[in-house]
This record gives C-alpha cells, sequence and structure tokens, in this order.
DNA sequence: GCCACGCGTGACAGTGACTGTCAAAGATGC
DNA sequence: GCATCTTTGACAGTCACTGTCACGCGTGGC
C-alpha cells in the first residue's frame, strides 16, 4: 500500500482530532485507533507527534532552499530572501489555504512544546539557506553577517506571520505586510 | 533546609554528569543518584530535565528585560537593545564566564529537544521586550514591525554566539563581533 | 517530657512518547 | 503452490514527568 496514502490519512485523522480536542490532548494511541492502526505502526509512518503539524513547515523549508539556489548569484541577499519567502506567500493567496496555515499556526502555538520543536525546524532552514548564500558568493560577506541577515529576514516574516493570526477575513494582506516589515528592516548596505 | 543550595546542588551535579557523558545519554535517575535524592525530590526542585541548562538563559533574558526597561523611551529601539545585550556581552569578557557560556552552549547545541527548548525561551523573551518597547513608544511604530526588529537584533545576537564557539584562548571579539554585526544589520530607519 | 502538627521526602504507580524485538499474516515472485 | 520478502501487531522496555500517600523528622504548645 503507498506509503505515501497511509502517511496522508494518519496526517488529516490527527489534524481532525486535534481541531477537536486539542494536540496535548490527543494522544498518539488516539490517532492510531482512529486511524486503525497500532501504535507501533503509526510511529513506522510519522517520525514524531510533532512531525504530523510540521513536516508541512518543513516542505515549505525545502522549497525555500530550491528557490533560493535559482536565484542569481548577484542578486542582493535580501532580496533572494523575499524571492524564497514567495514559498509562504504564493498560497495566502487563496483563502483556503489561509485558512489552513492560519489552523496549523494555532495548533502549533498552542503548544509550548510543540512551538519549541517549530522553532528549531526554522533554525535549521535558516542554517541551509544560509549555506546556499555562502556557498554561491563566498568572500562578500561574512558567515556570521549572512547568518544574521537571514535570521532577521525571518524575524520578519515570522512576525507577519504572527500578525496576521487574527481570523480575518478580508483581502490578502500578508505580501504588502510583508514587504512592508522587509523593507522597514532592509540592512543600509545589503547591496553587496 | 535552603531551597536554592538543593537547586544550585543538583545544577551542578548535573552539569558535571552532562560534560562526563551528554546531555541525552543522562537521565534524571542518574543525576538523583549522584545528588543523594529520589527522582520525585529531583522533580520538586526542577521543573524539568531541560531547566537545569536552561535556567541560566532565562536569568539573562530576566535581566535584559529589566536593562531595557531602564533605557530612555526616547532612545532608538536597536540602541536601547544594544544595551540590553551588554547583560550577555559584559560577562564574557571574563574568560571563566567565557568558558562556561561556551560550555553551555555545547550543550544544549548537543541535543535537538535542548536547543528547541532554548530556542522557545529565546522566544518568550522576545515577545517580552516587544512589550517593554510597545508599551514605552505605543503609535511610533506598528507592533508588527517592533516584533521584526527585535527578532533581528536576536539573530545578530544568536549570529555571533555561534560563531564565537570556536574554543579561542584569544582576547573579547564578542563585544567587537557583535557591533560589527548589529551596525551591518541596522535598519535604515529606526532613528524614529 | 509528651503529643500534635506540618513539612519534606521517598516509594509506588501511572501516563505518554517512543524503540526494539519477534512472530504471525499478507503480498509477491516464480 | 511454495518460498520469500514485507507489513503488521503484540509485548515489553525506557525515559521524562505527575499524583498519591504514608512515613519520618523537627518544632511548638502544654
Amino acid at each position: 500500500m503507498a506509503r505515501r496514502a497511509v502517511h496522508a490519512e494518519i496526517t488529516a485523522v490527527a489534524e481532525s482530532l486535534f481541531r477537536e480536542q486539542g494536540y496535548d490532548a490527543t494522544t498518539v494511541d488516539d490517532i492510531a485507533e482512529r486511524a486503525g492502526i497500532s501504535q507501533r505502526t503509526f510511529f513506522r509512518y510519522a517520525r514524531t507527534k510533532e512531525d504530523l503539524v510540521l513536516g508541512e513547515y518543513d516542505r515549505q523549508g525545502e522549497h525555500m532552499v530550491d528557490v533560493l539556489r535559482s536565484r542569481p548569484a548577484e542578486e542582493s541577499p535580501w532580496t533572494s530572501l523575499r524571492h524564497a519567502f514567495e514559498v509562504v506567500v504564493a498560497p495566502r493567496r487563496e483563502q483556503a489555504n489561509r485558512a489552513r496555515a492560519k489552523l496549523l499556526h494555532s495548533i502549533v502555538e498552542s503548544s509550548p512544546a510543540l512551538r519549541a520543536a517549530y522553532l528549531d525546524r526554522m533554525e535549521l532552514i535558516q542554517r541551509r539557506l544560509v549555506d546556499v548564500l555562502t556557498d554561491r558568493a563566498p568572500d562578500t560577506e561574512s558567515r556570521v553577517v549572512t547568518r544574521a541577515l537571514v535570521g532577521a529576514a525571518f524575524a520578519a516574516l515570522h512576525a507577519v506571520m504572527e500578525a496576521c493570526d487574527p481570523d480575518g477575513e478580508g483581502p490578502d494582506t500578508f505580501a504588502a505586510d510583508l514587504d512592508h516589515v522587509l523593507a522597514r528592516l532592509e540592512p543600509t548596505g545589503t547591496q553587496r
């Protein structure tokens, strides 16, 4: 049976349970039972309970790394990063995706442990982005500065994601908000 | 018996064990045994195993909040934050403290779960700093921007902390490095 | 000197995430 | 139809952490 399908089924079941009774109140046994599998099988398809929620962010991260790699080396890091962030911005143009993103975010915020794990994923993604940037243009900037630059850009992204939390039905201000904060934060001498 | 003393003893015992055999390989039972107490008593004095390592960072965070609060409201956030960071910078001027900071950092980096918990603490501290900044000068800047600003400053601090990891015996370049990165990252229009 | 009270402690049991092991069941190739 | 490889579930174990409870210890009143 398609490994993928089983994983998707487990994730779907888990998500509905998380929505119904909360992340912490939902045990792995609950999920396994409703999915009709044993706990042991659950762990064969899902690395951890956290992964069910954070997998999405991992995929986005991978995608961001890909986008960043495809950007021209002459481009300023700040601009390249903004393009990489399009991975997060673009889906939000559709209401359904926005709702889903907010649901995920609220689940993440509901549990300190989950939030911590989330932040760790972000950290790992940032490190990979730093690698891409330093590889593509060595010597232009010290690794420390690049590290800080990526961190700053993520801080902007993070801030905007957090702010748009209140379940707005209005149009998508995400891109505009991000651009605003990013512009406000843009380091003085980014352009190489 | 002094609650403080017991906690300090446990922390000391734990730290030596972490150094000897690593954080993950050290169980709470190990620590309790060497401290001559039961596991139950361990948890009466330490909230979690993670806390033993991260307590130090919490204290620094509290301290940073205090410093930021004592700064004049007219000062630019960026400058105020740099002053708050002095809480981290100042102790590093002494070799012993630097060594200890590096030890802690290496322990944190050794365990993904610990690192995640660490990042979560940083997140919470940042939120408190944002509160201080928005309280002291409302209307000057949207909360989102302030959030991003604080995140960017922390990114700089974090980057520098990470970079100075290799056990250098040389003089303290931390403050200089931080100033350099902070200057490089300083947003264009910080000065209100 | 004795008793009552309260606090600190340890023993015990339980939960929840996760892992290793193993044997039975199922699918697959020939 | 048989051998083989994979998938699965049952079971037991580890580790962090929590609730409960009774025992011991010191302090205060009388």
